[in-house]
DNA sequence: AACTATTTATAAG
DNA sequence: TCTTATAAATAGT
């Protein structure tokens, strides 16, 4: 729908081919918004330009939140990890310490310049080394949280367990031995945290054994 | 584009809305699929419809594979961890499916060829993308089970909460008042299960923050 | 970035 | 589902 008929097929000049990008990227966003709109549907939209860089359209919430948890490996949280974005990551301009979102900025410009293709192959061997620093401290990052998460759980669920066994000591010690009631009660919460427990202890196990 | 311009809102009839549902999803499909081709960008489409059917378009395998996880991750909850070995990589030959094993082994008979230097470039990048690929899987799989292990712990940690609370209200029912020493003990456990609570929650809601 | 000649998508029949 | 009149998208300028 245009000046001539086009054959669905690469666009092999540059240029033409990043002016449709960013038309039909345009166009198909719109059209997916209508979509969702005019039937009540939930449509999610990404696309991976060819220098990486995504364009996503949801309709919802939760399911922009899937996608982008889904995305989570390659892209670095927003705003709110306070923390994250204060750590030292790496020094592209050989000076001094960056944060992530500077770290980000910096490469945004890099790859954003119109003669990005002027760029030496040695800026570009520099660049992937700076990028893969951030990566890797921000993974090694996610994975001290993960352990910790685990771990302060793990204490929290003995320390529950210990206060639990006193408790039931207790209530068996001071329990009147006719009230049948309050002893199936407590019984029945003894089972139900042995069953949970075994598997609680699975998953952690599962967990513990990658890191 | 039909014989009246339509307002973009959600069509309340309903036949006409599944009609409209129907058409339009098939012209967002061509379009995904004529701009990924055109202008060689990777997009992946979902449309769940209001009854929960999925209809989906994926420009590259590669991005499927992540849509496909993520459904995965969403709709299979719990499964085998001893599955790992047996998951799927990716497939050097250009074949069939290979295993994390297998992998490995390709890798290091790649690498150890007394001739690896007279490995084509072509063969390195490809190598690199296939080794690449399988370390994507290998952390999403462990980014999921980590998620598990908190959320299993998580439950665990509710479970037996509710469980110290009714002990605890059947130890004030049927304890003895006169008994200091007993109800003592309770109300210690008691703090010391609300001071870990708390850092416990909060190392929670630091690692989720990062899921 | 704006403009149109044309093609394409689609609303209604 | 299939037509067709019309709206919308977009290729080339």
């Amino acid at each position: 729908m245009g000046r001539r008929k086009v054959e669905i097929k690469k666009i092999e000049d540059k240029n033409s081919r990043q002016v449709t990008f960013s038309k039909r990227r345009n166009g198909l966003m719109k059209k997916a918004r209508e979509l969702s709109v005019l039937c009540d549907v939930d449509v999610a939209v990404l696309i991976f330009s060819s220098r990486g860089k995504l364009y996503d359209f949801s309709s919802s919430n939760s399911l922009a939140r899937v996608i982008q948890r889904y995305h989570s490996h390659m892209q670095v949280e927003g705003e709110e990890c306070a923390g994250v974005h204060a750590e030292q990551i790496c020094d592209p301009e050989g000076k001094s310490p960056l944060t992530i979102k500077k770290m980000l900025e910096h490469i945004e410009r890099v790859l954003e310049e119109p003669d990005v293709d002027k760029l030496d192959l040695n800026d570009l061997v520099q660049l992937e080394e700076q990028i893969e620093d951030a990566l890797s401290q921000t993974r090694s990052k996610k994975t001290q949280m993960f352990k910790q998460s685990i771990a302060g759980l793990s204490e929290m669920e003995k320390t529950l367990r210990e206060e639990n066994k006193h408790l039931q000591d207790q209530l068996a010690g001071a329990g009147n031995p006719t009230n049948r009631t309050k002893d199936g009660i407590a019984l029945e919460f003894r089972d139900l945290a042995h069953g949970e427990m075994t598997s609680g202890r699975q998953r952690q196990q599962v967990a513990l054994k990658l890191l």
